[in-house]
DNA sequence: TATGAATGAGAATTCATTCAT
DNA sequence: AATGAATGAATTCTCATTCAT
């Protein structure tokens, strides 16, 4: 889950607050003086922690990659089989993204922001390494999966670890556009593909 | 391939050299007058085909998403086995994002429209539909390929259908951040083992 | 005199608009929008024609000298002898001072716009060329009237030359601050002085 | 020599402070902040010996003019004649200039809030005062000179003392603005000439 | 139809000042 | 007395949009 910190210093305070207000109405539309106001500050404190309104957002992105790749990671570091591993990881990012559409919308300021804002470079590079990352940790439950006998060994464990962690992504879209979605069930259908296949007959 | 329209009335010319400029510096960065400028035009002709700055540039989505689709379709709309029916359409997204990185990274900026803007619910509903029918195209592949036999029939084709489209959308935007990645080459391992089955054995 | 040009632009018309609001209020206590209203014009029509407000108070400043210079130049330019000519250069000085308090109160700004603002640089070396070039006027006046015969050569025409600009300069604040100078009168006094000597003894 | 008090208390120690902040930077371009962390305290306390920041500013001008003041009113009272007097006034105020030109640029700040400062009428008047009194000053030695017969009795000698006072003032404008200016050199050939006459033929 | 000069709403940001501790 | 976290008034500047020509 993703919570409030129990005994948040200001700074923290206002890091949540943004993330509220950001997520739901987007970084453009999001006046800094409503980030104050929800924290319950006045607007010049929020500039006593953060330099500017892009800083501040950037804190957020920050606060939101890690409390995710957190859950992820402790999903992930369960022993199990690799198989059972990529199902419970691809399970856990479902869940995320099903209890946490709002902030899961922030995504696509994220993304955004490394199109023409001032924070272009730290945003673009924040995301490819956290792509990178996100990519690394998915190849090599592939490639142990692969030495230890439960996965073929004739596949691109990269190639593959980078369509699962799109799929992913991919799926945040489309939840955000379509309320009908469901995460969970999706994934669960396409783990049970991925793994066994969906072709009748090996290739 | 994306092509300029052959003879483009004015209203096409301002939105292929929109599609230009906000491919390169991003919705936000983007001043109308850029555009006008681009297009070789006064600024206040702008405004002679399209109401603002956000019509435009759902204009520029429309054109897009059509260019796609059609490329997309087309392929799937070529005979053969559900198999080599979704391999290609795999492969032939692939290869548009690697051609097209420039245009792709719009997408940013499209689903970011969709959040706060004045016409975040056009651009949302739009999205919906988008996805939604591209849902659809691949879940009719797979549902064809089981009552074929050709696809496993114990499988959610809704369900596999959703994040076979998200795992293309994801990589688009893996691709935004790193240069270095190779759509092609990932979607094909990634088709390689969703279709064969990562596990050694079928589940 | 310092009159406002025939026909003028729409540039020439903001620039006399700022000499007005800057020379009444100061450069911090003037608002842009107090020039363009001033102007008759929006505030975003300042900016058309532009930067900033320190790029305006910069053309102000450009104005302002040229015509006191064209001023200046000319009256020295009249065929006399040397002591004349200083005697003429000094009294147009303090004629112009006179006339225009309002105006050459406006230095007090320019000389602060060198200390700290972001034009700082801009506006040092703007007054550096300045001053150096009404010393070489009066020191060439001076060197003229020495080769002459008319003026002593056993004196150092360049230290004399910066201390007779020094004088009008400090002249005009004096002035700005005291409402009771004359300095038409003072200016008098001490072009007799200085040409004939304050000893009674030439020393 | 302009010195820091020997033991100061903190009301001065924040005097000098400021006067070193004020005199580096500008007037607008100085913090509050700056200066109580100059002066090794906190902003807080800056308040306590304060009102204001512009208040602050009027106790570093008074500082300064008493320091200046004393200076000159010192060597003008050593017993000499009137010629040397003047002489020895001119050279001593250049040379503060020029071991100070730091602290002489505040001038250009101290002029400045004379213009649409919260503090206008204070700075001005305070001025107009300073003025007065150093005219006031150069102008008794000149009548005292004239009455014993050293000088010429036909000049007016509130005139001439005006533009003594304005010269040193303009000079340490232009030494503000050009490094390469001695104003000791150019002061001396000043006083030549003023005391000697410039014309070959006293007029 | 095409234009671009003019506009002004709107938001980020700064920093002197306050005041609870 | 000393502090510095908190405040919000105040102002510059941008740029989508309008409209007279």
């Amino acid at each position: 889950m993703i919570v409030a910190t129990a005994v948040p210093g200001k700074r923290q305070l206002l890091v949540e607050a943004a993330a509220e207000v950001f997520s739901t109405h987007g970084f453009t539309a999001t006046r800094v003086s409503d980030i104050a106001a929800t924290a319950g500050v006045g607007k010049g404190t929020v500039y006593e922690y953060f330099a500017s309104k892009e800083e501040l957002f950037f804190a957020v992105f920050e606060w939101i990659d890690g409390q995710i790749r957190q859950q992820v990671e402790l999903t992930i570091a369960r022993p199990a089989c690799a198989c059972d591993q990529l199902r419970a990881a691809l399970a856990v990012s479902a869940g995320i993204v099903s209890e946490h559409r709002g902030l899961f919308s922030m995504n696509l300021d994220f993304w955004a922001a490394s199109r023409g804002s001032a924070f272009e470079s730290r945003f673009t590079d924040a995301c490819r390494t956290l792509y990178a990352r996100y990519r690394q940790l998915v190849a090599d439950v592939i490639r142990r999966g692969q030495a230890e006998g439960d996965l073929r060994g004739d596949i691109d464990a990269a190639g593959v670890a980078a369509l699962i962690v799109s799929a992913l992504d991919g799926l945040a879209v489309q939840c955000w556009f379509d309320d009908a979605m469901d995460p969970v069930a999706a994934v669960d259908s396409f783990a049970t593909a991925l793994l066994g296949g969906l072709c009748r007959e090996p290739r």
